[in-house]
DNA sequence: GTCTATATTGTGATAGAC
DNA sequence: GTCTATCACAATATAGAC
């Protein structure tokens, strides 16, 4: 596969993703889809049989980016605190790049919850390597104790929230402006990370 | 009307309610809405004339409960650790009792944005209040310098996300025991306001 | 692989009897 | 106000020519 030339699967999932992104499952349309793909809507289906399974290929993908990968991060050497500012800089930086994807997931995990037990075996995530760090930092008593599942939780909140609440953000807080919105998401990165340090600090 | 006699409407406004928080409007059927409340399908067009006036009903409601009233909490002479914690009790407690506000909220608000310019009048919310409260601590030097947009949306993340996250919380942590979920969902009016307080207490 | 045409079913909404 | 029957259209999916 040259670089110029995208196969038509290709971009037929990056349609897919865009408006499935944006739209939710029930919202999207196999249309609409193939419109956005620039192709026949017969065609998407030749590719992938059902408007299931293409979701089902767009979902997995927008979820391994949902969940984070804490494990290499946490596995360094560097201290807890340059741990926390690269998670939270690395997490907020990605949904700049994806900022439908934290109401993409929240809401269709929510209309099929089963879905996680599928999920269960292909992310390969180990939640206690973050609780394990955290634990270990506590007794050589560089932060103060926390249960480690709250901390994590008000990590990715407080990451994932200013993404899923843009409109009102925007529009109640910012008057439309969409740089302003975007100044302050970017403010956050420090504004957060400092916020945590500040609290479980020794 | 009677205590024991519902009327027809808000027998309606019920089903319509259950059913869209769980599916969000794309997702909810009329049918569905109309067996929920063991009426007729024609009924219910009867009354709300079409699905958009009556997803318009539910969304409003839903909405205020939403965004929270801190004005009140504000305005009183508690002082400032005690208003904070107060917030994030009734917050929390307010979501357990109507879990799927949050995940239908941030849906329906990214899926249709122009509906928030029609809110700015009907909510009776002044973004400024927290603010100036904030501020005034910082003067008197009851709390750190910290911006007070960034620690309302802290707050308020939080409180929130744990909520829209419920799935992925249960299925990936607490391997889908409801109980297990909902204790370290009581946990978090204690761990989350404490977790605040040490960030910014002088 | 890609297209046109069409089958099939689902869904919001209304007409009209009672 | 409440029901049955039905319309009109939208949407997924497939058949079959090229």
């Amino acid at each position: 596969m040259t670089e110029e030339e995208k196969t038509t699967e290709k971009t037929i999932l990056d349609a897919a993703k865009k408006v499935f992104l944006a739209k939710g499952y029930d919202g999207a349309r196999m249309q609409e889809i193939a419109d956005e793909a620039k192709i026949n809507k017969s065609l998407v289906h030749y590719y992938f049989r059902s408007k299931d399974k293409l979701f089902d290929a767009i979902f997995k993908d927008a979820f391994s980016q949902f969940i984070p990968k804490v494990a290499e991060t946490m596995a360094s050497d560097k201290d807890i605190f340059e741990k926390i500012s690269i998670f939270i800089d690395t997490y907020i930086e990605m949904f700049i790049n994806n900022p439908h994807i934290p109401t993409f997931i929240l809401h269709e995990i929510n209309r099929n919850p089963d879905r996680i037990v599928g999920l269960f075996k292909e992310t390969k995530i180990d939640p206690s390597v973050f609780g394990l760090t955290v634990i270990n930092e506590i007794n050589k008593g560089t932060i103060k104790p926390i249960n480690p599942l709250h901390l994590i939780i008000n990590m990715i909140s407080m990451c994932v929230f200013p993404f899923a609440a843009k409109p009102i953000l925007k529009g109640f807080i910012f008057q439309n402006n969409e740089n302003a919105y975007l100044q302050f998401i970017a403010e956050r990165k420090k504004e957060v990370t400092e916020f945590i340090i500040r609290s479980i600090k020794n």
